[in-house]
DNA sequence: GTCTATATAACGATAGAC
DNA sequence: GTCTATCGTTATATAGAC
């Protein structure tokens, strides 16, 4: 294996990257991003535009990893239920939070539509991606007729960026944890024929 | 009506309070907190310890407010699910977003146990009260006995702080409303005996 | 392309006059 | 108690050498 030389316009954007994930955008200045990234001030601004250049192209991979991440769950096997399961109970850096839900907290990001762009089209593609699923499972028998699947997307979107907080004001993963069993409980198919109507049977805790 | 004269103390933790709903702890600065409050440097580090001093004091304040809120709708009127509904529907500066759920999104905040401390307690708080009711409402057959009052509670208080996610990436409201209403169809109390699925108002005690 | 030097403003706090 | 003056540091950006 060779060490990857990676290009300095490359540093920059990962380094911004971790930094917007740590500290959002108002926390993070450009000192920071130069020291992490081992770069000069001349750098920076000779292949960007400043801070919210930089910013942008960083968000934009990051939003784009994201996608990538739940569709690899998403569009993978199992039924409906048990897809949507797999995305809730992925691992996740919970105390870390969500790299893109977290920035719709920081003001100068959702002042501008440039910045926002990216945070809105992924959390709007994730939401449509599960309610797409969600009425696949509608068809199958899986879930309940009643149901409106883009009502019960954005649920599941909102318990798992609500899951974050929760985890991060109680300092522990487990909140995040409970919140989607809950969910998945509410969600767990209870068999269309009339079998025994036990909820959340394959939820493994709390029997 | 006097026109209340209000003390320089007070108007600086009005403007704290203020301030870090809009812009979060790492994006307020102590000049924009005296600029908003009428008050010079020296009344500031003279009533309090600085920064971090004075924003303890508006977050303890802006936690018990919001504890109060949500206990006057908590412990108001109707059964347990009309309760939560009550919660879930209330009105809210939606797009504004949660003032103490978005300081968990603060990386000062979050490493200082002090500045923590309140928002973990509320959101605690909260979590708790939702599970007694969800608990209660088992109880008179409203909700299903296989869940979990302490799961149900965390999903419900995600659901919300999620909710002002989606819809300050969005810039719209909706998209709190549509998470809102999913979670609620998934609650929806189906009657026990096997009668028709109706939701809302038909409830036992206490109408 | 990358670096250092520099500029202007803001940040967070202190000192001391009144 | 409140004010202004001041301090040392950082934020964000530009200039210009190499």
């Amino acid at each position: 294996m060779y060490s990857i030389r990676v290009s300095t316009p490359e540093r920059l954007i990962e380094a911004t990257r971790e930094l917007l994930w740590e500290r959002g955008y108002v926390g993070t200045s450009p000192k920071a991003i130069l020291q992490r990234a081992g770069a000069g001030q001349g750098s920076m601004y000779h292949h960007f535009t400043g801070k919210p250049g930089l910013a942008l192209a960083a968000i934009r991979r990051t939003a784009q990893e994201t996608r990538a991440a739940a569709e690899a769950v998403l569009g993978g096997p199992g039924s409906p239920y048990e897809r949507i399961e797999a995305y809730l109970r992925r691992e996740r850096d919970v105390l870390r939070g969500c790299p893109v839900g977290r920035l719709t907290m920081d003001p100068d990001v959702v002042a501008s539509d440039d910045l926002r762009a990216p945070v809105d089209e992924t959390l709007d593609w994730l939401r449509e991606r599960l309610a797409s699923i969600v009425e696949e499972g509608q068809e199958l028998g899986e879930f309940p007729p009643a149901l409106d699947g883009e009502e019960i997307a954005a649920t599941i979107v909102a318990t798992v960026q609500g899951g974050y907080v929760l985890a991060r004001a109680s300092g522990s993963a487990a909140a995040f944890d409970t919140g989607v069993r809950g969910l998945l409980s509410l969600l767990a198919p209870r068999s269309p024929a009339g079998d025994s109507p036990a909820r959340g049977s394959s939820t493994p805790t709390k029997a």
